[in-house]
DNA sequence: TCGCACACGTTATAGCATTACGCAATTGAT
DNA sequence: ATCAATTGCGTAATGCTATAACGTGTGCGA
């Protein structure tokens, strides 16, 4: 999926998210862009849509929230499955990807029958810096 | 972790849950027992937590819904890491472990001196059944 | 210029989860 | 036996997350 241009409101999210240290929820993305206008929630999950759709933004499951995509310049969905580690204590996000993951799970899948859409894999605990 | 006498509401929530096709979530668990005096969403979400803490219910975080664990017996803690195949054409979930996944998650986390407190592996897409 | 696709704005509503308060039952140490 | 601590329970209120349903404006190709 290429990236098109942003529209205006797809920007300002985009960008609050690249600003922000770490994962923000779409009420807190309203929030910081009251300012700018937006108003309703529908305004932040719409271009969380596209966002999401063109990969330049990811959803953590176990959090609610949006994280820009770790890899600006490349195309974050043909890297295979994206996995997270979430540190419960700073927030921060480092997101990865394993291949030797990803061979297990499709492994799993052929033998399966089972035709995966999206894969989650999100570990929460507590960051290197953090545990110290 | 052992599993202690389940209280009156935790028993109810857990045989909802053990009776059910698939994942449900807490407010539908409220509504199927609504007859047996139910009346507050705080009453399953507290069941919830204990039957979570105890390892005989597992959380789906991608689709904020509940299911049994799928080994009657044995503590599912201490198997390593759970993941789920969830069909979103028929809602089942297919629970499973796979160690050589923990195996490489876990290097992951060596290398980064990350502490994994709870990790979420799901993957949403279409069943065997479903896709014939 | 008509029709379509798309982004946008607004209001309302649906769905998920927790906070806060108080009471009752249980346990367990003294 | 008694008191204190813990745990479970009930209720009301609230907060957070997400979507439905409506209408408007704009750009663009047939």
């Amino acid at each position: 999926m290429n990236t098109p241009q942003l529209t205006k409101n797809q920007a300002l999210v985009f960008d609050v998210l690249e600003k922000a240290e770490g994962p923000l929820s779409a009420y807190t993305i309203l929030d910081k862009l009251r300012d700018h206008g937006f108003r309703a929630p529908l305004q932040v999950y719409r271009a969380l849509e596209k966002l999401l759709e063109y990969g330049v933004v990811h959803r953590l499951e176990s959090i609610n929230s949006f994280v820009v995509c770790a890899h600006p310049d490349e195309n974050c969905h043909s890297h295979g499955t994206v996995a997270f580690a979430i540190c419960e204590s700073c927030g921060q996000v480092i997101e990865f990807h394993d291949h030797a993951v990803d061979h297990q799970l499709m492994n799993w899948m052929r033998s399966k029958k089972f035709k995966a859409e999206k894969t989650t894999i999100e570990i929460r605990g507590v960051c290197e810096s953090c545990a110290a």
